[in-house]
DNA sequence: TGACTATATTCCTTTGTAGGAATATAGATT
DNA sequence: AATCTATATTCCTACAAAGGAATATAGTCA
């Protein structure tokens, strides 16, 4: 049962608050990193997790490996996204994350275009 | 964090299985066993883990055990419920599932009021 | 009371998951 | 080539979960 995956994906939560954050961006493991507070291995493998079940897409620009959404997901997997985010609207867990991405996009250490949807996919 | 809860319960396929039939009424043991094809013991331990966790609620009948969905859901388990109802509509177990229940429904060997909501709760 | 029915629980084994420390790798930079 | 940076992987340990066999429990009925 393909839906059972996609909710084994969802039941951790450093790996909810990583998908919450991929709805509005794509990121990669540094942005993480800071958003959530979490150490580099932690976020690495929650995320090598959500690969190999095609959760999430990479791609490699120099160093960052950019993670993002599947370009097409199932219908699955976009409903229980999007309810996910109406979920998250209403946590404040969910809701520091989201503010510590905007200070992370605000400061402009990283590479041109990170944040730009249509720059990097 | 709440929303992670709700996930760990609906993780598993056969728990996954019995939340669904549980969208449509409520029903005890017996009922899952024969339209899930599982054994007892399955269906039993499986209902404690969501009774534990708040996902179901329970009732007693004679040597019936009604199992049902909380009378007062959180926001966050009605959302997910609800997609989980549109996205096993589009899956071949979730319909074989409910045919079984229908036919459960149509043999009179339950007793009376089981599957009126308002008769048990 | 004694047998019966529906359900729960215990015990055991196997498997999967999570996290951290340490190390490896791939590409960039000098 | 040597180093640096970002990320991945390995090794280890702890713990949770799943399933089956056997047994216990609570209510019912004769």
């Amino acid at each position: 049962m393909q839906l059972a995956r996609i909710y084994q994906c969802f039941c951790e939560p450093t790996r909810l608050r990583i998908l919450h954050l991929l709805t509005q961006t794509p990121l990669c493991v540094g942005h993480f990193q800071e958003a959530l507070g979490e150490p580099q291995v932690k976020i690495s493998k929650h995320l090598a997790y959500l690969r190999s079940r095609g959760l999430v897409q990479t791609k490699r620009r120099g160093n960052w490996i950019i993670y993002s959404l599947p370009t097409k997901p199932s219908a699955e997997l976009e409903m229980n996204l999007k309810c996910l985010q109406d979920c998250a609207s209403s946590d404040a867990v969910f809701r520091q994350d989201l503010q510590r991405l905007a200070q992370l996009q605000a400061s402009c250490c990283e590479p041109a275009g990170i944040f730009a949807k249509q720059a990097i996919f």
